[in-house]
DNA sequence: ACCTGAACACCGTTCAAGT
DNA sequence: ACCTGAACACCGTTCAAGT
């Protein structure tokens, strides 16, 4: 046996340097929050499961916080390839259909990923202003929002509402049927976790015909 | 000097038994989560500010979680004193103008105390089943808003909704407002810390007239 | 270049001993 | 009864030393 390695249980061959550690420890972190929630995220127990010394990580994000935001960073990626997915194409269905499927696509990636929803959007539990891509997908998600419901306006479907709160209304709206669900709320409200997703779709019919015309 | 005293700065006295150490726990909790957020609390922390040792919190309290479970007793408390004065002699004045009332109350409290908000909203940070208070609280506002939602549609102030959907979209429509300040997220869509509690009033009207005849 | 392992300063929590 | 102070098992982070 080579003396730059290991020996492990059956027989893994653990090599001195861990090949890509970095992407190891994205992925404990990934999964220790869906496990236990952000806060159950720890540097050492993501070292522990790469099978790494407590200091290890350090060699690849300089704080707890660093790993946070590359956590951040792929859980937003996931997150936008579903939104993206789920509006392609649909143009010609009109700017309130395409509100909707938005709104929809949003509620679902969230209620299903709820930990991974919750990073992103706490803010508390990365540094935003290094995460380049949450910010820009951040920015793409308000300017649509913004010009489906220009559209809207500009084509006669709505009443006569303010924008500007309308857009923020809506916004509120779909970010607290997600929160509702993170901070488990629904039980409260006699809503059963198969009915979640129903019940918001719902809820974000009765803002929608609210707001048309 | 008696045996059972210390000297202090200010050569303030301070006895053996601390006299309220549970109530000077409970407001150095409040204290640090108004500075910090929710996280800023530490069982050490808050006995440091109370004088004592870091032990002597665990005579009150069993745990972290169970202080902070008093906090939110105490911040509930406050929230419905709030709410419960905004509605004081509404009735007359109709259901959605009540459901207004209700919702600019809570937005009100809400936007001015985040981090105590925060502690009762999310429940991640006390153990709700041992919060009487505060699960009876919840209820009753659950019930209010689903009484005045009946009664203005029962006097045929209402488009044709599903009351539930209606009601959940109400709900989540002022926690997420109430949210989006929390995690910061009022700045992305252009809107200044003092502009905050307008829009979100703006907000809960374009939701209110939407489902009004 | 990358990782180990010991160290340090925190934190929650326990417990014998003091008042 | 209530509090102290030392202890233990954690955690984030650093750094000399190893490969």
């Amino acid at each position: 046996m080579a003396k730059s390695v290991k020996k492990r249980s059956r027989a893994a061959v653990i090599p001195y340097h861990h090949g890509d550690l970095r992407r190891a420890l994205i992925d404990a972190a990934l999964a220790l929050a869906a496990e236990g929630g952000p806060s159950a995220v720890s540097v050492r127990e993501a070292a522990r499961r790469a099978g790494v010394s407590p200091g290890a990580p350090f060699r690849h994000f300089d704080s707890r916080e660093a790993l946070m935001t590359a956590v951040a960073e792929e859980a937003q990626q996931r997150f936008r390839a579903e939104i993206d997915a789920a509006l392609a194409g649909t143009a010609a269905e009109g700017p309130l259909r395409q509100l909707k499927l938005l709104g929809m696509a949003y509620l679902r990636w969230a209620m299903r990923n709820p930990a991974h929803f919750e990073i992103i959007s706490t803010g508390r539990w990365f540094d935003h202003d290094a995460a380049v891509a949450v910010s820009r997908d951040n920015a793409d998600a308000i300017a649509l929002s913004e010009q489906l419901l220009a559209q809207a306006a500009a084509s006669g479907q709505l009443r006569p509402v303010d924008l500007k709160a309308t857009q923020i209304a809506g916004r509120a709206l779909v970010y607290g049927l997600a929160r509702m669900n993170i901070d488990r709320h629904f039980p409260r409200w006699g809503v059963q976790p198969e009915q979640v997703e129903r019940i918001a779709e719902q809820a974000l019919d009765v803002f929608i015909s609210g707001i048309a015309k």
